[in-house]
DNA sequence: GCCCTACACCTTTTT
DNA sequence: GGTGTAGGGC
């Protein structure tokens, strides 16, 4: 017990310690929640307060769930993999399939991704004749996950217009598929989990009484649906602990309300608020430049870091002319510091979006550093492992017909866009699946579709006794998957990547604890094991048991964890590498030295923040999380002139330069901006829309020229980004940064040069 | 039925 | 700048 409590600071002490009631931890970055976290869980456990499987604990990521089983594993002598710890979607996952006649599902549901998402959403279109420019699949998808996500069915959603209409009709019509096809989206397990609780009471009233202690990481960032599903299931007596930081909520735009947080403290009733502020991670300035950025925001619950480590150094700001060089310099400072003795891992390079990397990947690639990027493409969105995974989910679930559409003439069998036309006619006419219309197709299409019907059952066949790993090898080769990609020019990767997904599936079932030769179509255990029968009001009910073999068979369980879980992109793993992400994935983690790079106007904060509500607050609550990412050195650059979507940009540099605190502060190139025309002849090679014209004109000593900075007495300071016309008549597009672009009559506007 | 080319659109972040 | 889709040619 003592080891367990020692080294931890008084108030994190006391949150740990608090009595069995809802309670509300502010945790502000660098103070250790995860910590607070693991020790309550190990805490409760140890003092004997609740059996480990009393406690249920939630995180968003994977990468959390199991950071908190790895910590609990050394805290506690216990078997974790039966703990009910995991993120929102894997534990719904869990519930619906030990209770999935409940939740009026079959078995072998599966889990449709983003992409798989909004592939059968195009379909939908498509088959109902929507048009799809008047309703674009994006727009419809964004729109049914938001209805999902605040917890409303098709029938419950107000339209206030046509357009609206159509969308809920849509939704409505894309439920039954998904019902018809056995397939749910992500916002679809938790609504259907919430469901199921909510309409049946014995049931809900067992977990109810089973998990006496519920713990929320990240709590910031819970949506609508989140947080009623948290409410359902703590019932009148259950405690919530809930932890989390309203300056790190950076998920409004996936419905994230931080409005949960006081909202939970009203209902919960919460006696208990702690904050913990006393922050273990970066050095002064860093955190300096992090508490007086972020009170620019206005709804903050209120909290100040503060640390016991000295200033340590400035916060070093670099201004460059291009992209480019902006990348060039990060590399040379990256240089600098391995030299010094840096490990490459402990250095990351922020971005705002993904696309920014690129640049940056050609430097570091260019001077030969090793490096890892984050996100992008993931080994389960690989295509070739789509395509794969497709012939799996036709094993177990063969309704899905987003599986059979992508693999029916994958590799090519002759089977074309009018034999499939016949089939889907089939289909509709008998409310079948694809699969189960396939023996209504006559003739020569009939035939193709009859024969590949015959690969997957008699796959099916042929594997139903075979452990996992086996049957993913025995697919590759029937499938001619492996065959194809011989074929193919750039097929040797493709086939290594195939490879792998046989060393995935070994992985994977001995990790869960399946066992290496249980058949991989073998139903859940505890159908066999019913010893976890419980009798409540003469209702039998079959406790889930948080272990996967439990609740799914090994192929279901993978086809779940290929979804839910889309996988690193192994790339260069466990080389010591310089670490690239977006601000985004980057939360949680830290490192001894960040690089916030592209701080400009209108990509950090981006622009299309400044159409959402409350959209700035959120860039800047990014900024922060970016910052507090930082141990002992900090990097902040922007650029002049980026190339974007194939067309250079010219921005402003960004405004939250004006919200940090001079003193934390080092500028390595001149605060005021200079006109780069002076110093950089590329800006003029790179914009090919600069016309003769005013090429002519910037010889002219009194002329405006593209990139300069210029002041207006509304607006403020602003760069020239392009100029139309000549002499008299020109006219100019200046960006003024947060207030916007405007296009202004030279000889009229009242505009001043900014010198360089 | 399949392959190739042109063009449109994109790009904020993710379970 | 890259990717996905549509349409035309074989």
């Amino acid at each position: 017990m003592q080891n367990l409590l020692h080294n931890l600071n008084p108030e994190q002490l006391a949150a740990v310690t608090l009595p069995a009631q809802s309670a509300l931890i502010l945790a502000g970055a660098g103070s250790g929640k995860t910590r607070v976290l693991t020790t309550r869980i190990a805490w409760l456990v140890q003092t004997g307060q609740i059996s480990a499987n009393g406690i249920l604990a939630v995180t968003f990521t994977n990468k959390a769930a199991k950071e908190m089983l790895m910590r609990l594993s050394a805290m506690l002598p216990i078997n974790t993999r039966g703990l009910w710890i995991g993120t929102f979607h894997g534990l719904c996952n869990r519930l619906l399939r030990a209770h999935h006649r409940d939740a009026g599902l079959p078995q072998t549901f599966q889990i449709l991704d983003s992409a798989d998402q909004l592939s059968f959403i195009k379909r939908l279109l498509k088959a109902n004749n929507v048009d799809d420019e008047k309703y674009p699949p994006r727009t419809l998808m964004y729109f049914i996950n938001g209805a999902k996500d605040s917890g409303l069915r098709a029938s419950e959603v107000e339209a206030y217009d046509a357009i609206e209409r159509k969308m809920v009709e849509l939704y409505d019509l894309y439920d039954q598929q998904c019902q018809r096809e056995g397939v749910v989206d992500f916002a679809e397990l938790l609504l259907r989990s919430y469901e199921l609780l909510s309409r049946n009471q014995p049931l809900r009233e067992h977990y109810q009484a089973r998990f006496k202690h519920i713990l929320v990481d990240e709590f910031q960032d819970t949506n609508d649906l989140q947080y009623k599903w948290l409410k359902l299931l703590a019932g009148q007596h259950g405690a919530v602990f809930a932890v989390g930081d309203d300056d790190q909520s950076i998920y409004a735009f996936r419905g994230a309300n931080v409005g949960n947080m006081s909202a939970f403290e009203r209902e919960f009733r919460v006696q208990n608020l702690i904050k913990l502020e006393q922050n273990y991670r970066s050095h002064g300035h860093i955190l300096d430049a992090a508490n007086t950025l972020i009170a620019n925001n206005s709804k903050r619950l209120g909290k100040n870091l503060r640390t016991d480590a000295g200033h340590g150094e400035p916060v070093r700001v670099y201004e460059a002319t291009s992209d480019i060089q902006e990348a060039q310099w990060i590399v040379e400072e990256a240089k600098n510091l391995i030299r010094e003795g840096s490990l490459r891992s402990e250095i990351a390079i922020l971005y705002r979006s993904n696309a920014q990397s690129r640049v940056i990947e050609h430097s570091l690639f260019t001077s030969g550093i090793p490096y890892r990027v984050y996100g992008g493409q993931r080994y389960f969105e690989r295509a070739e492992i789509k395509h794969a995974i497709a012939y799996l989910q036709l094993m177990d679930n063969p309704h899905n017909d987003s599986a059979f559409l992508r693999v029916v003439n994958f590799p090519a069998r002759g089977i074309g866009a009018r034999s499939l036309e016949q089939l889907q006619d089939a289909a509709k006419q008998y409310n079948l699946s694809l699969y189960a219309a396939v023996p209504y197709v006559a003739g020569k299409a009939g035939s193709s579709l009859s024969s590949f019907v015959k690969l997957i059952e008699g796959a099916r066949f042929e594997t139903q006794q075979l452990p996992l790993p086996e049957m993913v090898q025995i697919v590759l080769e029937v499938s001619s998957l492996i065959e194809h990609y011989q074929t193919e020019k750039e097929g040797a990767d493709r086939i290594e990547n195939l490879e792998q997904l046989v060393n995935a599936a070994t992985l994977f079932v001995s990790e869960e604890g399946f066992g290496l030769d249980a058949p991989a179509l073998a139903g859940p255990a505890s159908q066999a094991t019913p010893n976890v029968i419980t009798i409540a009001d003469g209702v039998e009910i079959i406790d889930a048991d948080a272990a996967l073999p439990a609740v799914m068979s090994p192929l279901s369980a993978f086809l779940s964890h290929a979804s839910l879980e889309a996988g690193d992109n192994q790339a260069q793993a466990g080389q010591d590498a310089l670490q690239l992400m977006t601000v985004h994935s980057a939360k949680g983690l830290e490192f001894d030295a960040v690089f916030i790079s592209g701080l400009e106007e209108g990509l950090f904060p981006h622009e299309n923040s400044a159409k959402e509500e409350g959209g700035a607050e959120e860039e800047r609550r990014l900024m922060y999380v970016a910052i507090t990412r930082a141990r002992k050195r900090l990097y902040m650059s922007f650029s002049q002139t980026r190339m974007l979507h194939g067309q250079t940009r010219y921005n402003m540099r960004s405004r939250f330069f004006d919200e940090l605190p001079e003193e934390a502060m080092k500028w390595l190139s001149p605060k005021t901006q200079p006109s780069w025309f002076a110093s950089s002849k590329s800006a003029w090679d790179e914009s090919p829309s600069t016309g003769a014209n005013t090429i002519a004109q910037s010889f002219n000593k009194n002329a405006w020229r593209i990139g300069e900075s210029v002041f207006h007495a509304k607006f403020g300071e602003g760069v020239i980004v392009n100029i139309e016309g000549s002499g008299a008549n020109s006219r100019a597009h200046i960006n003024f940064g947060r207030h916007g672009m405007k296009l202004l009559d030279l000889s009229i506007a009242k505009l001043d040069k900014i010198p360089g």
